[in-house]
RNA sequence: GGCCCCUUCGUCUAGAGGUCAGGACGUUGCCCUCUCAAGGCAGAAACACGGGUUCGAGUCCCGUAGGGGCCGCCA
């Protein structure tokens, strides 16, 4: 039989990083066994679950790249599937109505507290004869007493739990609603799940999960529990430590295979590998490589590969890429042969496709800005005559190329016994505005020999003028 | 509190009884160099602790400590 995992989020939030981990590691899962990949929307909680959500979840599971081939359910669509599976127990003994109400077991429960035990159900209903009619009743699972139930986790081996631990828990509300548990089970049981790939928070709800397989009659699945990531002071990952959502990262200027590269290393390895084109996590991505201890989130090493990332893609698909982060800042591209060669220039030195865009500016504006700092640093009164000549040399100048304003840059060092620094900084300043730019002469290639010029006569102008 | 999970450089990790404990991010120094990056080279940096088992333990067993999770008619 093929393989079957799911990727089950709640659609109360942004999708997270940590949930976008265990979707990758399931993804990943199906496509090396090629089996199926479906995707479901844990939206029981009516409070909390909303459709902007819903619509973000699925949207940046496509730009991940994390297509599924059923799906999206929702349980709130299944109601009656939960409703009809609970009767069937209902009917077979393995469960039954309870009448006690919330109030009372709440007491209970404060009460053993007090006492320091922890509450479980006495069973209270178990053996209840009559029925009374029309008073609410939840349902609860019969659990066994007596023994254990073993849980076969693919990452962590055997875990056993004390069946005395579990006590008859509800499965459905009074409401008619199932609880998770129940809805996680059914759903699992009927959408044939083989492979139950999430975090180990529901390493404790595993046993419970068992039983409910068991009464159903029904074949259990193999788990596997991946550890919690961590913020940078080892507790859970969470807003207080900085981006998590999916979202919040794509705006940030980050290309999704670095995200889905970083993401599945944290947990998972292969040899020392670092660097993982989709179809090699694909190809070498198993469970027996998944590791059990949780992982602390580290975003410069995110960051590093994002970086990397950008610097080794096909460039004209960078250039298609950053081409929205320099609409938002007003400016007008499209993508061509001159905006390739930018990006090809530019790239080295970014790390993600916002600082990409924002090192773009001076390929783009009519006039530069210069920083205080610089103009005042490199463009004096020194410069003049060094700018003066090589305006001349330049004017006459055919091919305005690398190599040719190498020559000529050459020549102006040479002749007055100074360091191509001493050119090149006035010059990056005059041309970009500030100090920090891809190499001179590309930066000149590529704005061309009329643009080159009319920046030096401004610069001229403005060093006359003050 | 009960039950469960986890523990190798600051961080991600390799390691499946015998290694100078390897790689990567970050960090330090050097090289390259028109600035900044990128790149190259070199360095500092770890087996939580205590007992066993074994000729030999990061690796196996048992404790201890620390971290985390779950204990709802929440998901």
């Amino acid at each position: 039989m093929s393989v079957r995992a799911r990727f089950a989020p709640s659609p109360t939030g942004a999708l997270h990083i940590g949930g976008v981990r265990t979707a990758i590691f399931n993804w990943l899962f199906t496509r090396h066994y090629k089996g199926k990949f479906i995707l479901r929307i844990e939206d029981t909680d009516r409070t909390r679950s909303t459709e902007e959500s819903i619509a973000e979840i699925l949207d940046a599971m496509k730009w991940l790249g994390l297509d599924w081939d059923e799906g999206p359910f929702r349980q709130s669509d299944r109601l009656s599937i939960y409703q009809s599976n609970a009767q069937k127990l209902l009917k077979v003994g393995k469960a039954y109505r309870c009448y006690c109400s919330q109030e009372e077991l709440e007491r209970r429960r404060k009460e053993a507290e007090k006492q320091g035990r922890v509450y479980r159900y006495e069973g209270i209903c178990r053996n209840i004869k009559s029925h009374p009619s029309g008073r609410p009743f939840a349902i609860r699972l019969t659990t066994p007493e007596l023994g254990s139930i073993e849980v076969e986790d693919l990452i962590r081996g055997t875990i056993v739990f004390d069946a005395k631990e579990i006590d008859d828990f509800i499965i459905q509300k009074t409401d008619g609603f199932p609880t998770y548990n129940f809805a996680v089970v059914i759903d699992d049981a009927t959408m044939d799940i083989t492979h139950v790939i999430r975090g180990d928070d529901h390493i404790a709800n595993t046993p419970k999960q068992v039983l409910i397989y068991e009464a159903l009659s029904h074949e259990i699945p193999k788990f596997a529990h991946v550890s919690t990531i961590l913020g940078s002071d080892k507790a859970k990952l969470s807003k207080r430590h900085g981006a998590t959502s999916v979202v919040a990262y794509r705006e940030m200027g980050y290309l999704p295979e670095a995200l889905v590269n970083y993401l599945c290393r944290l947990g998972w390895s292969y040899g020392d590998q670092e660097i993982f084109p989709k179809e090699e996590l694909i190809e070498k991505f198993t469970l027996e490589n998944v590791g059990k201890s949780p992982a602390v989130f580290n975003p410069e090493k995110l960051l590093w590969l994002n970086g990397w990332y950008i610097r080794n893609k096909p460039a004209d698909e960078i250039a298609q890429l950053v081409i929205p982060f320099l609409k938002k800042k007003g400016l007008n591209v499209t993508l061509d042969e001159r905006l390739i060669k930018i990006v090809s220039i530019l790239r080295e030195r970014a790390k993600t496709l916002v600082e990409l865009a924002n090192s773009a500016d001076y390929f783009f504006v009519d006039e530069v800005k210069y920083e205080d700092a610089a103009k005042k640093k490199f463009l004096s009164a020194e410069t003049l005559p060094i700018f003066e000549t090589l305006l001349e040399k330049l004017s006459s100048l055919v091919e305005f190329t690398v190599l040719e304003l190498q020559n000529i840059f050459g020549e102006i060092t040479e002749k007055r016994g100074i360091k191509l620094v001493q050119v090149a900084q006035p010059v990056r300043v005059a041309l970009t505005g500030g100090t920090v730019s891809p190499g001179i002469f590309e930066v000149m290639e590529i704005l061309g020999k009329e643009k080159v010029i009319e920046r030096l006569k401004k610069a001229v102008h403005h060093i006359s003028r003050s």
